[in-house]
DNA sequence: GCGGTCAACGGGTCAC
DNA sequence: GTGACCCGTTGACCGC
């Protein structure tokens, strides 16, 4: 693809341009958005914008982003109704509702997985200390050995096992058979 | 100048 | 085939 100009799509009318002289910047300066131009004087100006030049930035108000936001925590995902209100709403291109609810998506994703992440870390990094003085006990035990131990004073041998569902983890002591691990 | 953010895109997949 | 969605990417813009 590389190079917006040569795309298709540019052609499409999808993607609201403002460019030359004045652009985003100038009507922000005046307080302005792209999205609240009068839609004549912003189609005319998308008009002499598909000449192959690149595309401009666009940046939704904060009015936008809020409302948008709102529905998004209410629902993470529109059905072509709603899809189309919004955008009423807003006053912006169906498309471009749908383009943010992608992208809010996207980051709702990656948001979660940083949490999840981090999580695991902590989590790795607990079931490090508890190897590790888990070791220490037994180089100690090891050292206290003199003869045979009593069967009351042996440790039973255990597993320890991660609920997939809640990653609750349970101890499973295997003279126990497998109903000790059971925890739901 | 550079990195981060975000609107927008193209391509792929899936359900209908 | 079509529409909705996800994913990776692009490029404009902004703050430092």
């Amino acid at each position: 693809m590389p190079g917006f100009p040569s795309s298709p799509s540019l052609q499409s009318c999808d993607t609201p341009l403002i460019e030359g002289e004045g652009g985003v910047s100038a009507m922000k300066d005046l307080g302005l958005d792209i999205n609240q131009i009068p839609s004549g004087v912003k189609e005319e100006c998308m008009e002499e914008e598909y000449g192959g030049l690149p595309r401009k930035k666009l940046r939704l108000t904060k009015e936008q982003s809020r409302v948008l936001e709102q529905r998004f925590q209410l629902n993470h995902a529109l059905n072509p109704k709603q899809k189309e209100g919004l955008a009423d709403q807003l006053k912006l291109k169906p498309r471009q509702v749908e383009v943010w609810f992608q992208n809010r998506r996207a980051r709702s994703k990656l948001k979660q997985t940083e949490t999840e992440c981090e999580y695991l870390k902590k989590w790795f990094g607990s079931l490090s200390e508890q190897n590790r003085k888990l070791k220490k006990e037994v180089e100690e035990l090891r050292g206290m050995k003199v003869g045979p131990p009593h069967r009351s004073q042996q440790l039973p041998a255990a597993t320890l096992t991660m609920c997939p569902r809640c990653q609750h983890v349970t101890t499973t002591f295997l003279d126990k058979g497998p109903a000790a691990a059971s925890h739901h």
